[in-house]
DNA sequence: CTAGTACCGGACATCCATGTCCGGTACTAG
DNA sequence: CTAGTACCGGACATGGATGTCCGGTACTAG
């Protein structure tokens, strides 16, 4: 992608509908570095965008917020796919993507209330009940995990690893494995 | 107390120390319902006390939010000190302490690294330190189950509580408090 | 009573995020 | 080429939180 000639003040409509694309990578790296309450404005400074097309694209946060993350629970999605994969596999998927940016666990749990979030809520529940209804039949599970524990150990988890340092993390997220490991564990 | 005579707008040094316990009753209020970033400004209005006032004996959110939970510790503190406590008895005690405000654990896990947090975080280490040795050398704990585990768990515990609706949270401390009952188990 | 002191309350200046609005530009059609 | 349109960028008005500053009041000492 050629830079745009940012030279003069007004570009008009040339930009095109890259704008929203620059505005969605933008904010996934603003949410990464500054969490997912970073000023909104900064997402169109980032993005080399004007305030006027970051909300004529999105009209609030979480808008845009959906967007970016939609892509995370595709990947999850996409992931957990197979029909071997493990709530263990979904815990370190989750780990994976809490490395880069917490901001999309947060989103989760944050606002749940919002539609447009729920959305992604329910889908990542979808998920997370296919692995847990396969592996109980398994006995690889305990009888008595539900699906909300396993939402709950995940949130849990990505909380922990957004609070913790960057550095902390990986300590982070193997002593949280362990403990959920166990709670799993058939009794 | 008998109120304070309101009309005139400047009383003086009347008030007298009395203000300082005035703006951390205050706090505590209003860290309750608007949690722990509620305006600073909010706390000085409803203890019925200048903006002014507030700066003098709390120069910033920090010292009067650790002046409000010095109590809250050692609430926690005199709980576990018989010798019969156990880890559990630590957990409900959090989670009583977090029905009625979460903003505790909030700052002990949101900025652990000023000092004055730091001290406060050390305490709660030495409670949570003394009753795991005690309950290992019962066999009641697994050998596996380090502080950090327990502190993790309080922190997690205190995090969900404080995430979820007023009505929900009798519901998300039973499954913590599940979860974790079954990861600290002995193997 | 009077002068001095210590402390109080709240106005206010400052800063920052938010969301709107508009002059201006690039493209399109005729 | 010209007129019209759609869209862009950034200035700006607004609102709320923060921390400072000062006129004023109650108490104390002489």
């Amino acid at each position: 992608m050629p830079d745009r000639d940012l030279r003069k003040p007004n570009r008009g409509p040339a930009a095109g509908p890259g704008n929203r694309a620059a505005l969605i990578a933008a904010a996934r790296d603003v949410y990464a570095a500054d969490g997912l309450t970073a000023p909104f404005s900064a997402v169109a400074r980032r993005a080399g965008v004007g305030q006027g097309s970051l909300y004529r694209h999105f009209p609030d946060r979480t808008a845009l917020a959906v967007a970016v993350f939609e892509e995370n629970l595709g990947d999850l999605e996409h992931f957990t796919a197979p029909e071997d994969r493990t709530i263990d596999d979904l815990l370190d998927r989750v780990i994976a993507q809490a490395m880069v940016s917490t901001a999309f666990i947060t989103l989760l749990t944050a606002n749940p209330h919002d539609p447009r979030v729920a959305s992604l809520g329910i889908r990542f529940r979808a998920v997370a009940s296919r692995l847990l209804s396969r592996e109980r039949s398994f006995g690889h599970v305990g009888e008595h995990i539900e699906v909300e524990d396993v939402l709950m150990a995940t949130g849990m988890l990505a909380t922990s690893l957004a609070r913790a340092e960057p550095g902390q993390r990986p300590e982070v997220s193997r002593r949280a494995r362990a403990l959920f490991r166990a709670a799993f564990a058939p009794r």
